[in-house]
DNA sequence: ATGGCTTGAGTGTCAAGA
């Protein structure tokens, strides 16, 4: 079993790459980010031409968080249950027996600020909430846009970024917390090249001089971790014409 | 130099991203 995770920004404006990508990679269930549309603007024709079906939690003009899945996507979820957020930031369904859950956690904008302090905010009732889905779903991969670059290797210029929004210690603090919940990262399980991002800035040429952050992530259940044979980063997106300046993080799965 | 692009809103120009 494939399942990937991308941060589209405007699914509107990526469907093209999203459908080319679908059919080049052929993931079993595909977790998306900043669809940036309602449920009314979703393209569920499209993407079940394509052969897979969608759920989707929808938001105009901000977030907006969607599954694609090739088999059924049962039990779905909507938001952190109890967290009171007007924003769509979080969906979560059951494809061949492994909980998805799709995430696109607060930018924070600057340590320090209001949406920080929401930032933290959510990440800890995320947290909390996945604490016990756990107990429910024994395989479960929580895939996203975390905004959150682990360690020093995930940053380009990990001086330059010290202390800065998305490598602040509160918020590694936080991705250590989902690890300690008995999740591993999918991406480290493996030896990885040196300086492997999946966000490079739309400016500055960030991405053709690989200035880039490690903030995209699939987190794996101790149960599914022991079966992921692979994980990776696919950059292939980013060099196309109007990219998202997110690229898709792949894991398979045995079974 | 706190900018540099890109998107969505809405039709001038701003918020937000990371």
């Amino acid at each position: 079993m494939k399942i990937a995770t991308w941060n589209v920004n405007s699914l509107k404006v990526r469907l093209p790459h999203v459908l080319d990508w679908l059919s080049a990679v052929q993931p079993d269930a595909l977790c998306l980010q900043e669809t940036k549309t309602e449920d009314k603007g979703f393209p569920f024709e499209a993407l079940r031409s394509a052969g897979y079906q969608a759920i989707h939690n929808g938001q105009k003009t901000y977030n907006g968080v969607a599954i694609l899945a090739r088999s059924a996507l049962v039990k779905v979820s909507c938001d952190i249950p109890g967290f009171d957020d007007p924003q769509k930031r979080v969906i979560a369904a059951t494809v061949d027996g492994v909980r998805l859950v799709c995430a696109y956690i607060p930018n924070g904008q600057a340590v320090g600020s209001e949406k920080y302090a929401y930032k933290l905010k959510w990440l800890a009732a995320l947290t909390g909430w996945l604490r016990e889905e756990m107990q429910v779903y024994p395989k479960l991969a929580l895939l996203g846009d975390f905004n959150i670059a682990p360690e020093d290797r995930d940053v380009h210029d990990p001086k330059a970024w010290q202390g800065q929004i998305l490598c602040s210690e509160p918020e590694r603090d936080a991705f250590r917390g989902f690890l300690e919940l008995g999740m591993a990262d999918a991406f480290r399980l493996f030896d990885q090249p040196e300086k492997i991002f999946s966000w490079w800035d739309y400016r500055m040429m960030a991405f053709r001089r690989n200035i880039g952050l490690r903030i995209d992530h699939i987190l794996l259940s101790n149960e599914l971790a022991s079966c992921c044979i692979a994980c990776r980063i696919d950059k292939s997106p980013r060099k196309l014409e109007r990219p998202s300046d997110h690229a898709p993080v792949i894991a398979e799965l045995t079974s």
